[in-house]
DNA sequence: CACGATACTGAAGGACATTGCATGAACCTG
DNA sequence: CAGGTTCATGCAATGTCCTTCAGTATCGTG
C-alpha cells in the first residue's frame, strides 16, 4: 500500500476493531465524536471514520448525527451534555488521578463525570478495590478484571446519579479506604469544599472520614467557586489536582498536583 | 522481549505449542496481535500465524479480528456481546414486561440484558419505585424522572454485574415489593428455575420472598434448559413470559403470557 | 529398522474485508 | 438561495482470510 503512514521506525497498524472500540470509549468519555477531527487524529480518511460510525450506529452503539456521533438513545441529555463540557480538562485530570492509585489499594470513587474520566484512564490490568455509590461508575468498571468493585446502595439522587440516605452513610461508615477521590462543585479559600445538595454534602463529609487520604480533581471552573453547602474545610484534603498553577491561597499543608498537558 | 533465531548456525525450531503460548503471552502484555508482524518476527508464514490464531480463537483464548487478534476478554465482550444476542427476543420480552408494571408500584428489577431491554421499553413518564442491585440497570434508569431508584449495594459479581453478599441479601430482606422481575438462565419442568452461580441463586431465591409477585421473562434458549444451581421450583413464579406458546409442562397455577410480535 | 499414520508447515488460488477516492445528493450556514 | 461541508454509494486497489494440496518431520507400532 502506498498511502500508509510510514513513521521512520514502525507503522502502527490499527486494527479495525480497535478503532471502533476506541471510538466507543472516546464517546463514553467525551459524550460526542467529530468525524473530521478523528480522521486526522487516527490518520485515516474521513470515509473510514464515517463508515465506522455508520456501522456502530447500525448496531445501536451510538447515534449518528451530521458531522459525527452522539451517545445512543438511552442517554439523557443533561448527563450527556455535562460530560461534553470541559472534556479536555476532565480527561487530563482523570489521567493524573488514575496515576495516583497504587496496586492493591482500597479506593473510594465519588460520582461525577470527572471520575468517569478517571475510570477510563485506569490501566486495564489494575489490581485494586474500588468502592463507589455511583451506579454509573460501577457499570464503567466492568471491563477491569482485576478490580473488585464494592457498590454502596441507597436512594438514587437523580441529578448526580449517586446513592444517598441513611443506609448509604452507614455502609461507608464501615469502610476504611486508602484513598478517596472526592467530587465537589467549589473549592474556595474560605468556604472550603462545597456542593449544591445538602444531603450530598453531608455524605461527602462522611466519605472523607472513611479514607486515609482525600484527593480532589478540580476543573478550572471550580477553583475559587462556591456552592451553597459546605462539605469540609480545605484542610481536610490531602491533595488538590488542577490543570494550572497552585492557587496562592491554598493552605500550605495541602499538596497541589498539576495535570498539565 | 527479544530472542535470537539463529544460534551457532542451528535454527531454533519453535514448537507449535510454544508459539501459541508466546502468542497468548504477547496478547496479555500488549493487548493485541497483528498477524503480519508476528509472521516476520517469528519467521513463519502468515498462514501459520493465522492458523494459530484461528485455533486459539476456537478454544476461546482470544478473539479473532481482521488483521490479527484481540483479547477474548471474558469480561468485556460478554456484556457487549451478550446484549447483542437475541436482541429481537429481548426487546419483545422487555416491552411485554414493561406493560405489566402499574403506576405507583414497587418493583424489584434483577440484572441482565433482558431487563435492560425492559428499562428501554418503559414509558418516559412512568411513576414507580424500582429497586435493583444492578448498577447497569440503575444507570439506565437515569432518564426516568418520575421513577424513584433504590440501589442495593454489595460486592459486584463481575460476570453478571450485580451486587452480591450478606449486605445485599439483608438489604433486600427489608423490602416488600409488589413485583419482581427475576432473571434466570434455565426454566425446566423438574429442575425449576436455575442459574449458573451458587451465590446468585441464593440471592435470587431471597428476592422471590421479597416480592408479592414474581415474573420471569424467558428467551427461547432458556425454556427447557437447566443450569447448575436451583433458585426455586417453578411454582414460586407468578407468571412466565415467553415468545411462543405456553409450554405444556407448565404447572397449571402458573400464568403464561405471550410476547408475540 | 521399516512402515504407515499423524501433525505441522508453506504455498496457490479464490473469497472476502478494508480502505481511499470520485461522484452526486443531502445538509447546514449565513 | 448560494456556497461550503458532510454524506452515501460505487469502484478499484490492496490486504487478509480460508481451503486445499503437497512436502517434511515426528510418532507409534510391528
Amino acid at each position: 500500500m502506498s498511502f500508509s503512514i510510514v513513521q521512520d521506525h514502525a507503522v502502527w497498524t490499527m486494527l479495525t476493531r480497535e478503532r471502533k472500540a476506541l471510538l466507543l470509549d472516546r464517546l463514553a468519555v467525551e459524550g460526542r465524536l467529530v468525524a473530521a477531527a478523528l480522521a486526522i487524529e487516527l490518520q485515516v480518511s474521513e470515509d473510514t471514520i464515517r463508515r465506522d460510525l455508520r456501522e456502530l450506529a447500525a448496531e445501536g452503539r451510538l447515534t449518528r448525527v451530521h458531522g459525527g456521533a452522539l451517545p445512543a438513545s438511552p442517554t439523557h441529555r443533561p448527563l450527556a451534555e455535562r460530560s461534553a463540557m470541559q472534556t479536555e480538562a476532565k480527561v487530563r485530570l482523570g489521567r493524573r488521578g488514575a496515576e495516583l492509585i497504587r496496586p492493591g489499594q482500597i479506593v473510594i470513587l465519588d460520582g461525577g463525570t470527572t471520575h468517569m474520566a478517571l475510570v477510563q484512564a485506569l490501566p486495564r490490568n489494575l489490581h485494586a478495590t474500588i468502592v463507589t455509590h455511583s451506579p454509573t461508575i460501577a457499570a464503567a468498571l466492568e471491563p477491569f478484571e482485576r478490580v473488585d468493585v464494592i457498590l454502596i446502595g441507597g436512594t438514587l439522587l437523580r441529578l448526580s446519579m449517586v446513592a444517598l440516605g441513611a443506609a448509604t452513610a452507614e455502609a461507608f461508615g464501615r469502610i476504611s479506604a486508602d484513598l478517596l477521590f472526592l467530587g465537589v462543585t467549589g473549592v474556595h479559600p474560605e468556604a472550603g469544599l462545597t456542593t449544591g445538595h445538602p444531603e450530598e454534602a453531608e455524605l461527602k463529609s462522611r466519605l472523607i472520614r472513611s479514607a486515609a487520604e482525600t484527593i480532589v480533581l478540580a476543573t478550572p471552573d471550580k477553583i475559587g467557586a462556591t456552592s451553597p453547602f459546605q462539605i469540609a474545610p480545605l484542610a481536610s484534603v490531602t491533595a488538590l489536582v488542577t490543570l494550572g498553577e497552585r492557587p496562592s491561597w491554598l493552605p500550605s499543608g495541602l499538596a497541589h498536583l498539576g495535570a498539565g498537558p
